[in-house]
DNA sequence: TTGTAAGCGTTATCAT
DNA sequence: ATGATAACGCTTACAA
């Protein structure tokens, strides 16, 4: 609680002090190398004395290490990504590492510009989350730094993505309304071309298929993860005039954006069409009726990803954990009756 | 897209590129002395043609600015709070700045140590996301650097706080639900020892107070800003056998936790009781009915507070903005009829 | 206006 | 095991 604003102390005062060189210091701060017990002794008394603290940026500018983790975000404020940077956040809390984030704005042109800003300030790695930068970008930046892409999936980089098998989890959703009876079930889409949404796609289509249900190719509404595009889907549903009991959101946002619109023409849920949605935000067990949805822990993976990031950078194996998510059976989903 | 791996670009690569010296360069760089237009010029298309990123270390090094900004933040998923973040980010994006980011957790030993880590790393300016430090340890840190506390009000540091004024907007929500007839209008609260959560009580008073409507201790249930209070404030209105017709809720998380305790009680909502939230979260427009609430804009908000520490950092006039939050009028809302 | 050169506080490479 | 000393890349007097 000393408030002197003195010159900061530098190991060459530390030296001075303990009577050893600079080298010595150094090597006392960094185990680097042995050190007799007794100049090591002098060396930490005089830190502890001086109240000495090592500037990081002449050790960053030394060693080209920065004990600092580059972070791109994208800013769209989906829940899923915030929690993912939360647990990163967490994930390297008790490290020396801390987080520096830049944020690419779902934009290519914006992430490089956040990458190079990050590589300019000598992050010692790199966590991409939500993926932004284009494949090639990434193959570059791959060879130069390390890297772990976080809530997404890019085919080119199986050992550096960490991500939940969204096939498998949509195959869930859809196997799940399909066991309470419904054999009208209607997706509305994330954004076509992101590979989440491809992958949820897929395990839509393929559990309709080992069920033998055709799949209706009018009952699947292009969307973009956001609410807006789960109101604009069920009024295309419903204008296309096809029934159908149920619906599998691409996201929560999407399934909420579902119900709304679903509430305003007067159509029950879960009585007349189930809904099951994806990600399980905090606020899907709070709606009207509590959302039945796929699990996926942001925060935990987030904190896989730090973890892991670090056992890159320090040369340890790698070890991507396979993240799993699960279904959650809230209240908005019960067995089919008329449909709509 | 060059893809070579070579040593980084330095000053000196640039200067020899551009056929001036190393200072001019950093003249250019720094706009801190003139340089002619053509040497300018040059160094500008060297820089550009090398993809020159100058590297922090050094520079901070060498001027003892970090050009970082520490931000403390509360992981606690508010989603206020995370759009403050993503607005502080956002802010610093086009400037020369890097935002660093360190948890409290809400506790104030772990916010002590986030302060003293980002500290370490030399940052130039701290935002305080939420608070959390004591208000001794903030006068202290006040001293020392340029500091700002954001999305909370603290009475110690008028000048060095931007938040809204809780006390208005929540007078401003009660006068509503007054306006459309309601005279038995319930309260569930957020943390009570938080400012922010104590303002919009005394905006809820004062609103029942302006219109001659008799405070009812038994019509207000202390919770703490998250969902699961929302169910326990209505569960417990409802035990004590006050009858209601409208409730305002501390944060939207409140609102939708209520909510549901009402459907989940058959109560019509907006039909037998109205609901009035805080914050304005991306889900209050989705939720069925889209809640009426008081739009709180974390992210302008985070933006705000980054350009004002810039500028206090620069030594420039701190000019505090008074930022609004104001009512929207949504669904969840109407003159009251039976009432609960 | 521009260049030279001396730091900034560490780490890393040599010898010793 | 320890100590000089040269980097590291940039800023900043000080000269010119």
């Amino acid at each position: 609680m000393d408030s002197s604003v003195k010159k900061n102390v530098t190991i060459t005062d530390i030296a001075a002090h303990a009577n050893v060189s600079k080298s010595t210091v150094s090597r006392v701060l960094n185990d680097t190398t042995p050190v007799n017990e007794d100049k090591r002794a002098a060396v930490l008394a005089a830190m502890k004395e001086m109240n000495f603290e090592p500037n990081i940026f002449a050790r960053g500018l030394a060693s080209g290490q920065s004990y600092t983790i580059g972070v791109v975000t994208q800013n769209l404020g989906s829940p899923f990504y915030d929690s993912i940077a939360q647990g990163v956040i967490a994930g390297l809390a008790k490290t020396a590492y801390s987080p520096l984030f830049a944020d690419a704005q779902w934009q290519p042109e914006v992430g490089k510009a956040a990458v190079k800003t990050l590589i300019g300030r000598m992050v010692d790695g790199l966590i991409i989350v939500g993926t932004c930068p284009t494949p090639d970008d990434l193959e570059e930046l791959n060879q130069n730094i390390p890297m772990l892409l976080v809530g997404t999936q890019v085919k080119q980089w199986p050992d550096r993505c960490m991500f939940i098998d969204n096939e498998q989890a949509a195959f869930e959703a859809t196997q799940h309304l399909i066991e309470l009876g419904h054999k009208k079930i209607s997706h509305i889409t994330g954004v076509p071309t992101h590979e989440d949404s491809i992958g949820r796609v897929k395990g839509y289509r393929r559990a309709l298929k080992e069920a033998n249900i055709d799949v209706d190719e009018d009952l699947i509404y292009e969307g973009n993860f956001d609410g807006e595009s789960g109101v604009a889907g069920v009024e295309t549903l419903l204008k296309r005039k096809k029934s159908f009991t149920a619906i599998f959101a691409a996201n929560d946002a999407t399934a909420f954006g579902a119900r709304l619109a679903l509430y305003r023409q007067g159509i029950r849920v879960p009585e007349d069409v189930s809904i099951v949605g994806f990600d399980d935000q905090t606020e899907a067990a709070l709606v009207t009726p509590p959302l039945t949805t796929i699990q996926q822990p942001g925060d935990e993976i987030g904190i896989a990803a730090a973890e892991t990031l670090l056992k890159i950078i320090n040369k340890q194996e790698p070890e991507i954990q396979k993240l799993t998510a699960k279904l959650v059976v809230r209240d908005s989903t019960c067995p089919p009756s008329s449909g709509v």
